[in-house]
DNA sequence: GCCGTTTTCGGCCCGACTGTTTTCAGTCG
């Protein structure tokens, strides 16, 4: 319902965007949107109450009347009334980077475009020049965006361009160390919705800081001419735009590699080394939270820019900006000391996102990569892994594990090649076998067991009783409606011997939606029978995904963050999990995996009868426990 | 259409880059 109505207000505030409305109404339609996709609560609940609605930033008497009007009958008649003036095609244009509400609409109602297909056919046929502000350079502009956005909707997974974050975060680190090997006295950094750890990125942000004049046209050159880059938006000493394609993604996942590869847009930005910390801030962004930011700095009589935070000698705006007129700036050098200069802790980029942070007393405490020290969640030769135990075992120990659970797939995992109970009696044998030999690590024989359907577990409880920790997870029928989800997900959380929910909705990002439960019930269910919802790290699932964690946080569970290692590489994708988790707002006292050997063990024990974890030795076979 | 450490009415963030312009509009982040 949240997602819903923050989609059809978002459609609202393009739509008027279009048509020539109002722009303030539409940004604060965007701005409802806003408010209502950071909503934990469901707005149908919220909406029973008008004066609720009415407290909520961002909405006022106007938009809390058209929350309710779509909880009530799931439509808003100016929505439709906006959508019946607009083609149908029209508004995913905007879409395309460079070609705005403004340049649209006289396209539009100039030259008869109306949707992608007569878009390219009247820049191939040339009608678009001779319009107003639109000359040769310009339409050429347009005409390889839309090429680009062509073969970016050709070549990725859902047509958004979007990258997902471990894609990008690779990208971005090599291009960092590239520049870095250029100009060896430049500080440079990635910033950008990379920073703030958003599961998919939009395009990359690089920030540079050159020592000389010199090193900044040498970073700019090599920039633009950098290996991958396919198209120069635009260049100039401050900034620079590039289109870098194609990009290799990952095989692995099952994306057709004729179609592995798809574009991103790089942006470069040149700033005196002075200014880093108040650039570092403007380029992080969200780009709502540096509005709010500045709206603070104005309301104190301060304004705040990409170079520094400076008095406000100028409210009218007649003059240039101070940085080009020699103000000293209140400060600039570090981000906290911006930060300090407007009244505020420092705020961790994951949640720079308008959502709250300036409210904060202070620093929230937040989960770190350093914090984990188990993971509960790793597969072996034995499924579809593809380290032996010992191996993984190894790899935990060099990473600084005290706890490292194999937990391979289930019996009706057949493809992922899940484990009949014969087999998973040896499998176990086997684990416990390199426990008793290896040292400096707990080494936990365990199960990652399919939901089934109807929430019941992929072995018999006595089976599972031979375990030390089993992670249960859905896998397949992921389509089911929202009560059969809900009902399937809270069985399994009732079920005495989970510890674990594994990547509960078992969405994939830009993939498939995953199951659409109730979250409020999985996290009272949870929270009730003390099992803790996992943050799967891979960047194709970060499963819970952030809004869930700050859901779960809210309702007082625990939290796993897992690997879910099939390979020795998966390791590296914990710090997306982590990321993640500090967006919903995680701190280390409520992630199992952060918690000390003992603790973590007597936990895992609790739903074991008690008894102490690991067991060691053979199961005894035939014989319930 | 929202909002108030300057405002209950009149504002609403800031700068870079580009192209089509002799002073600025559009777009982006």
């Amino acid at each position: 319902m949240n997602e819903a109505l923050s989609r059809r207000l978002f459609e609202m505030s393009r739509l008027m965007e279009l048509l020539g409305e109002d722009s303030f109404r539409a940004s604060a339609h965007a701005r409802a949107a806003r408010a209502v996709e950071a909503m934990t609560d469901d707005v149908a609940e919220v909406a029973a109450d008008r004066a609720r609605l009415l407290a909520i930033d961002g909405l006022g008497p106007k938009t809390a009347d058209k929350v309710i009007e779509f909880v009530r009958t799931g439509a808003i008649a100016e929505h439709a009334e906006f959508l019946s003036r607009v083609p149908p095609g029209l508004p995913e244009l905007m879409d395309i980077p460079g070609l705005g509400p403004k340049t649209l609409r006289l396209i539009w109602q100039s030259a008869g475009v109306t949707d992608l297909s007569s878009l390219r056919k009247a820049l191939a046929e040339g009608t678009l020049v001779g319009l107003p502000r639109l000359g040769e350079k310009s339409v050429e502009k347009i005409r390889q965006s839309v090429e680009f956005y062509v073969s970016q909707r050709a070549s990725g997974a859902d047509g958004t361009g979007r990258l997902p974050l471990g894609v990008a975060m690779p990208i971005a680190e090599r291009v960092v160390s590239y520049l870095g090997s250029v100009a060896t006295g430049a500080t440079i950094a990635f910033a950008g919705s990379l920073r703030r750890g958003k599961e998919t990125i939009g395009d990359i942000d690089i920030l540079a800081a050159p020592r000389t004049a010199d090193e900044g046209k040498a970073l700019t050159a090599a920039f633009t001419s950098m290996p991958g880059v396919v198209g120069i938006i635009s260049s100039g000493p401050t900034r620079s735009s590039v289109r870098v394609a194609p990009v290799e993604a990952s095989s692995r996942w099952g994306i057709d590699p004729s179609r592995a590869s798809v574009g991103v847009q790089m942006d470069l930005k040149i700033v005196p080394p002075d200014s880093w910390g108040a650039a570092m801030m403007y380029f992080t962004g969200s780009k709502e939270h540096n509005v709010a930011m500045r709206e603070r700095a104005r309301a104190r009589g301060m304004t705040l820019n990409e170079y520094g935070l400076f008095p406000d000698d100028d409210p009218d705006g007649k003059k240039k900006p101070p940085h080009n007129r020699g103000v000293v700036p209140i400060a600039s050098k570090s981000e906290s000391e911006v930060f300090a200069a407007l009244g505020l802790a420092y705020l961790p980029p994951e949640c720079r996102e308008d959502q709250g942070e300036l409210a904060l007393a202070g620093t929230p405490e937040l989960i770190r990569i350093e914090d984990i020290r188990a993971e509960l969640h790793a597969h072996t030769t034995a499924s579809d892994g593809r380290l032996s135990i010992i191996e993984l075992v190894e790899r935990a120990k060099e990473r600084g594990l005290h706890v490292i659970a194999v937990t391979d797939h289930s019996r009706s995992s057949a493809v992922a090649g899940g484990l009949s109970i014969e087999r998973l009696v040896e499998h176990v044998e086997a684990v416990r076998e390199v426990a008793s030999k290896v040292e400096g690590i707990t080494v936990l024989a365990g199960s990652e067991v399919d939901i089934l359907a109807d929430g019941s577990l992929d072995y018999p409880d006595d089976v599972l009783g031979w375990l030390d920790v089993v992670v249960a997870s859905p896998h397949a029928a992921l389509s089911q409606d929202p009560q059969t989800a809900t009902r399937r997900l809270v069985r399994a959380i009732r079920h005495p011997m989970v510890n674990v929910l594994g990547h509960p909705t078992g969405r994939q990002i830009l993939r498939r939606p995953g199951l659409p439960a109730d979250m409020a019930a999985v996290y009272a269910a949870a929270r009730e029978c003390g099992v803790a919802l996992e943050i799967n790290t891979h960047w194709i699932r970060l499963d819970l995904r952030d809004t869930h964690v700050r859901g779960a946080v809210e309702a007082g569970c625990l939290l796993a963050i897992n690997s879910d290692v099939h390979e020795a590489s998966d390791f590296e994708n914990l710090r997306y999990g982590v990321m993640t988790a500090r967006r919903g707002g995680l701190a280390a006292d409520r992630c199992v995996n952060a918690w000390p050997r003992e603790r973590l063990l007597e936990w895992l024990g609790s739903k074991r009868g008690g008894r102490r974890v690991p067991s060691a030795g053979p199961i005894a076979r035939g014989r319930p426990l």
